[in-house]
DNA sequence: CGCGTCGTTGACACGGCTCAAGCTTAGTGG
DNA sequence: CCACTAAGCTTGAGCCGTGTCAACGACGCG
């Protein structure tokens, strides 16, 4: 069963505001949140939102942004060399965090959006977790915490993906880390999701090129271990795909 | 001139303390320290060190070790292949900091000495960095923080050498980030460095063959842009070794 | 209908890997 | 002082994964 907040027809500009959903999933999972952190990441959603399509530039490349989250569509965090190349250092998917609050460097990457995509301003979040007021700590302040330690391991295993594995093994890798990230937004089925990406988008984040990209993507077609077609991912044999990426699942993150 | 307080002979066990030096000059880099914070560092060092061999674990993968500092020695953070292939995630050097205090994920790589290593309990440091006291924030908690900051900036560095750049770039890249990083601990003159690394350790870490790394190291030689002999490297060009590696400043980092 | 973007395919080139051997250096024990 | 060894470095030959170039097909949109 699909989630039932899909509006009808086409995107006529911003949604009601029910869409604080992957963002309370995501960091509900992160740490227990109080009612009234619930209602602050609400509110969050429900505030102006910022928009942009598809090639929109979130923020450029060593500007220090006030932080966002993304509350649907996909983005990427980008970096380009001087020549033109280009790689994909991260997605960000629906529940992620973009910026970070003042004492922040200059961001080393641009953010760039790959769909259309809307923008919550994130600032209450963190202002909210600043003031270590009456429990331990906040569990929004918690949630906060773990998902930037989560990016880091995100970003370790794409050193991973890059350093040492084939292309088909970086492929199954990457599918199955957005699989489970889409699925801790509740965006995802066990073995089905939406994937919005060119094979352009696909050959910059895994450091291929675009053909090599499509050969493998119809390799691993062939192999049937996933269907790929339309922007929809089915994955078709879920161990052989964690065995082939050398998977290990980061389990808990529960703080 | 090299650094007075390399103690005579051999390493009979730690010398007296006043290793607290790499620390205090990288972190009072990234944030000015008050007296009683530099106290806490020097403190920290002269405290009871480990001591590790070349080869030996720092912590396993999975783990979650109290935060330490490296004060002296190499190391570096390691994922291993199923099948062997291991891939370093990150070098480690004197005035790093290693594990993270205790609401963190169980960590992704092990880490592992690359030569002999000391390293200082840094739990009195994030300790004092978590009572927000007297100044606004204080020096120490900044300085904490944007090592872990400038940390991530360098996983990026990482992900882009990999997935984008030749083995060439690959290199020139590395030689500039570890002379920087060097150079903030005042463990570099300008153009001239140690680098304690095996050729195997070099290929690990940029995703690279023993062999092919040999090759690289030898036409570097004789393009004439760097001198590399007994764990001793000389930047002879530096400036075409910037654009070689496409280098970009991460300049302040001054919060 | 025409155009642009994306996906697909083939031919070929090349960067980097593997295998294999020889070399240098430092350490060790006789 | 000299084998002897082990680790690291160097070099060559050949292969293979991946890149490049080029063309074409499929689809959607104005």
């Amino acid at each position: 069963m699909l989630p039932a907040r899909l509006h009808p027809a086409g995107h006529e500009g911003p949604p009601p505001g029910v869409e604080a959903q992957p963002l309370l999933r995501r960091l509900g999972r992160l740490a227990t949140l109080s009612a009234a952190e619930v209602s602050i990441i609400t509110e969050a959603c429900r505030g102006p939102l910022r928009e942009l399509p598809a090639r929109g530039e979130i923020h450029a490349e060593g500007a220090c942004p006030p932080p966002a989250a993304l509350v649907s569509g996909w983005a990427a965090r980008v970096r380009m060399l001087a020549d033109g190349r280009r790689q994909i250092v991260a997605f960000l998917l629906p529940g992620d965090l973009i910026g970070r609050p003042p004492p922040c460097l200059p961001a080393p990457c641009a953010a760039l959006a790959l769909t259309r995509v809307l923008l919550a301003d994130a600032q209450p979040l963190f202002a909210a977790s600043r003031f270590p007021q009456a429990p331990p700590t906040s569990g929004l302040a918690r949630a906060l915490r773990a998902a930037e330690l989560q990016e880091e391991v995100l970003l370790r295993d794409q050193v991973v993906r890059l350093g040492r594995q084939t292309a088909y093994e970086r492929l199954a890798s990457l599918l199955l880390e957005l699989r489970q990230r889409l699925e801790a937004a509740g965006l995802a089925e066990p073995n089905r999701f939406a994937l919005p990406l060119t094979q352009e988008v696909l050959a910059d984040a895994l450091g291929l090129s675009i053909v090599h990209i499509n050969r493998t993507v119809q390799q691993m077609r062939r192999d049937r271990l996933i269907e790929l077609r339309g922007g929809q991912v089915i994955i078709l044999q879920q161990e052989t795909l964690q065995s082939v990426a050398d998977w290990q699942d980061m389990a808990g993150l529960q703080d």
